[in-house]
DNA sequence: CCATTTTTAGTAATGATTACTATTTTTAAA
DNA sequence: TTTAAAAATAGTAATCATTACTAAAAATGG
């Protein structure tokens, strides 16, 4: 598939860029509807998916549409498979190195806390691939 | 508010603990009503709220229920307002640190990426808190 | 036992996202 | 430049995870 050229994703792309502010699909929408009042909210979101696949914006946030809970409420970490989607927790001894490091920057930054998630495919997953954003 | 003693909340957590699966509310809820057959899907849900409130199980993910986009594909930071959910990026020279001990990790792991996210409060931020998870 | 608080099951509503469809636009090659 | 194929669109309907609502039931603490 390739991509044509229209004046809807030309704006996208340019109204996404000047803004600072990560914005949704229909924040987006809304604020693309003062150049073009006929676009469609479908195509705010079908475009900005097709350039987060491209690589051309970036998607925030790893998680999934559905929340998920761990009885095991002790620091650990978790991988997450693109592929099938399943969330699995890994061990490193880095991580104590990372965490150290990051109580640093929470300081630096004013800020509470911090989240990691890997991503990275399961060993025995033959699964096709599921959008898992 | 106090917590009750209900069979609901009992079998509920008994059986999140028995999981390595990182479920969802409703892969829980289909294990629970082998149980309690006439459990319903939103007590599963409050009840693991509740919990994940008073820090008896953990909630996954950081990110609110929307996808937000960034222009900027760049790999940078991000830190999350907890209160009226505004994201806004973030700098600091120590993760280049942190960045290379992941890139280890990734290694050891197998894995293929991460994510880092931080939370912490808006400087000019007075909304009342909404539920980001 | 009893009044108050909390929780429940069941159902309805919400809201973000995706799917569908007929039409229009873009593309690239003749 | 036509023109046929491919891609994209607007508008609408459908999906699906989650939350809200409600009357009834259960738990609590005196």
């Amino acid at each position: 598939m390739k991509f044509s050229r229209t004046s809807q994703r030309r704006v996208i792309l340019s109204e996404l860029r000047k803004l600072k502010s990560h914005p949704t699909a229909d924040e987006l929408y809304t604020i693309v509807r003062e150049k073009l009042p006929q676009i469609s909210l479908g195509t705010v979101y079908r475009n900005l998916d097709q350039m987060a696949e491209a690589g051309i914006v970036q998607r925030l946030e790893l998680c999934g549409r559905q929340k998920r809970f761990d009885g095991n409420i002790d620091r650990h970490y978790h991988m997450r498979c693109p592929d099938c989607g399943a969330v699995k927790d890994v061990e490193n001894d880095r991580m104590s190195h990372v965490e150290s490091i990051l109580s640093d920057v929470l300081e630096d930054l004013d800020a509470e806390g911090f989240w990691i998630e890997f991503t990275g495919q399961c060993k025995d997953c033959n699964k096709p691939r599921v959008e898992i954003i």
